[in-house]
DNA sequence: GTCTATACTACGATAGAC
DNA sequence: GTCTATCGTAGTATAGAC
């Protein structure tokens, strides 16, 4: 199908030059066909954009799909299983934020959350809020004792681990003096944010 | 001046819609002239964005200046005044990452950090790799006993804590349940990364 | 559904008046 | 230094052939 095409190609456009600076001509060639058809399938540059959302939102929820069903519900778990848990769930999403295969996605993502409009409601309620339920759900089960905002704020310390990866994708490379982030890279960085999660939630105070 | 005002709204302008998306026009009316002083300030759009990264790396280094000074050199440092010195200068930055005053100018930085050119190495030798630096040697002083690959990775962690307020800013809102981050999410924010940079550098193992 | 043709607007660069 | 005028190019939208 012709969309599905387009659709790939809109979202590295927009990722990569935003809303204003992709040309609906430039995608429609590299999708190997007419502009006219982006007005046909989806109503213009906007209606287009918006659909890059939607793509995006079911991309990342099939691929995060077996990782939440595995973690499975955090109701039932000791603290330990929420840790190895909440462990789990990060490295998938840093995973995410050096993989290649969805530069495009993050970058979409990345922008939208600068400026945030119509399209970040959809990627929001349309995966992300599940994944942000559930980690705050998994640390309940770690650290109890905190109130509501302390969880939130930890979480997004958390969650901070895996998106420096992409944010500042080109100062970590320069960090590393590397040149890509390969799979030795990849490694070191892995087993530092689980690591570094273990030592977030512990319960027993830093000096 | 006129070529200060010009580089203020430029800032803004291509940190919001990009290098394509950003028009030399609407840059010069809204800093209440012709698009042609461009061309006669700056040579054109391309020197424009040059001049903008520039202009953002002496803001940042004056900023940082007083910070900088005051924590001084690592070398003659014991654990507990490096970690100290190391929470104050993550506080800073995550103050600038949730600072309006400098909205654009991180905006312009993260994007640029997802396509990295010419204007990102003037940005990163001109004010970044000072902070990187200091950063690393600010953790050697706290955990010597690791070698410089987790010594690197340690600090892209730490240095994540403050910059998922600004990347990820949307979702912090969200997740926080307001409007906008005031001064009592401020509050809460800056505690939590002072607490998890000192569970970060932490050198007893956690379990 | 996919294409061509066209209307209209906006872009960056540049030459030259003042 | 700042402006107007203009050129060539490229943008989105739309109507209509096939």
């Amino acid at each position: 199908m012709a969309s599905e095409t387009i659709l790939d190609v809109a979202i590295r456009q927009f990722g990569d030059r935003g809303f204003e600076g992709a040309s609906t001509r430039a995608i429609a060639a590299a999708a190997n066909t007419v502009m006219s058809s982006i007005t046909y399938h989806f109503g213009g540059k906007e209606g287009l954009y918006l659909a890059c959302a939607d793509h995006i939102a079911a991309h990342l929820a099939e691929r995060f799909a077996p990782i939440m069903a595995e973690i499975g519900s955090p109701a039932d778990m000791d603290r330990q299983q929420a840790t190895e848990a909440t462990c789990a769930l990060i490295e998938q999403i840093a995973l995410l934020m050096m993989s290649d295969e969805s530069r495009d996605w993050t970058n979409f993502l990345i922008r939208e959350q600068q400026n945030p409009g119509p399209a970040f409601e959809r990627l929001y309620s349309g995966i992300m809020h599940h994944m942000v339920e559930l980690l705050r759900a998994l640390i309940v089960r770690v650290r109890p004792e905190l109130d509501a905002s302390a969880i939130r704020a930890l979480g997004i310390g958390i969650f901070g681990q895996a998106l420096v990866l992409r944010a500042a994708r080109a100062t970590v490379i320069r960090v590393l003096d590397v040149s890509e982030i390969g799979e030795t890279e990849k490694k070191l960085l892995l087993d530092q944010i689980r690591y570094n999660i273990k030592a977030l939630l512990r319960s027993d105070p830093p000096s």
